[in-house]
DNA sequence: ATCAGCATGTAAGGCGTTACATGATTCA
DNA sequence: TGAATCATGTAACGCCTTACATGCTGAT
């Protein structure tokens, strides 16, 4: 394979159980999996034209245009299936993390303790607002989990939830060390 | 300020407290703070010039050449610590989260399950190893957290370690999950 | 009338990685 | 002699983001 631009294989698994549209797709991933993972229209579109001219995905007759704008509506293909799995099936992966927050507070003595603090709560009220969504996705997903395809989704809220959780831990953890020695 | 470039802050962060060689830098990049940022001899080296030119580093003229290549080590500018400080204040920040590992987890339906606990063992692995690093930091920071510039350092490895634990706990939980209803 | 949402796309440019180039020293 | 480590740097290239361009429909 020439390009490892994950954003194909986000696409592709996206495809891979329903037709949908650059628009769709955009929301699908903002909807979803934006919270280990992002998709910017200026990416999702070329990918799509870059697969399509390579045959991984193919365009739909049916541009359905009773309102709005005109929709193009793509498909998965076999060879796209091939892609998606071959990148399963390789064992490398980089989960690449960039945590900014955390770059302050490892700068911290060269800031006020109150910066950190406020860097501190800001990635709290992130971290809350996240978890509560996940929560009610998890909701959601508890009562249909006996179909095999939700049980994926699932794993990835969990994930979501214990992690934000572990940070929301980690923040009170954090203040009070700070805090308690002012 | 024109550019974003984290690797600046970071670099400014490590300067704040110890004149260091680029190559110093990469090394304390991967020995102290990799596990939430990371950084290359690509982007240290031009973000070095950079600053050097726009006056937030500065050469020091000991260039000891006693054994090896020579030397050249930089300290921060005034100049250099408005900017660390302006940055460390300023309330946006991103934390980039790419999570590899959860995107195949998402798309596992379209794999066999064997791929993906293949890629849930291989994560836990990671996790498990980098639990192990941050608990040997976290132990020789313990007796020194008096000092308060080590507190600092001490509340990221905190972070890493519950990070870490969450993540280890959801593998196995995940698992069974995926194993248990085969 | 105008704003928000639907919908597709391009352009510019930044950031960062990998690979390469160079070269000295130490140790087996 | 060759490999490993120290040490600095460049070049190519790729991915992605932001901003812009376009244009329709429906609601306020």
């Amino acid at each position: 394979m020439a390009s490892d631009r994950k954003i194909d294989m986000v696409i592709l698994g996206l495809l891979s159980h329903e037709n949908l549209t650059g628009y769709d797709i955009k929301k699908r991933i903002d909807g979803g999996i934006s919270f280990f993972w992002k998709g910017s229209f200026g990416s999702i579109y070329p990918s799509l034209s870059a697969m399509e001219k390579d045959g991984r995905i193919k365009k739909l007759p049916i541009s359905n245009r009773e309102g709005g704008r005109e929709k193009i509506w793509y498909s998965i293909t076999e060879s796209g299936r091939e892609s998606l799995l071959e990148w399963i099936q390789t064992e490398k992966v980089s989960n690449d993390l960039k945590y900014e927050t955390l770059l302050k507070v490892f700068f911290g003595n060269c800031g006020n303790k109150d910066d950190i603090i406020k860097a501190i709560d800001d990635f709290e009220n992130d971290a809350l607002r996240n978890l509560q969504v996940l929560n009610v996705f998890k909701g959601r997903l508890e009562p249909i989990l006996s179909e095999e395809d939700h049980k994926y989704y699932y794993l990835t809220v969990l994930f979501g939830i214990s992690t934000y959780e572990a940070q929301i831990k980690w923040c009170k953890e954090a203040r009070d060390i700070l805090v308690g020695t002012q």
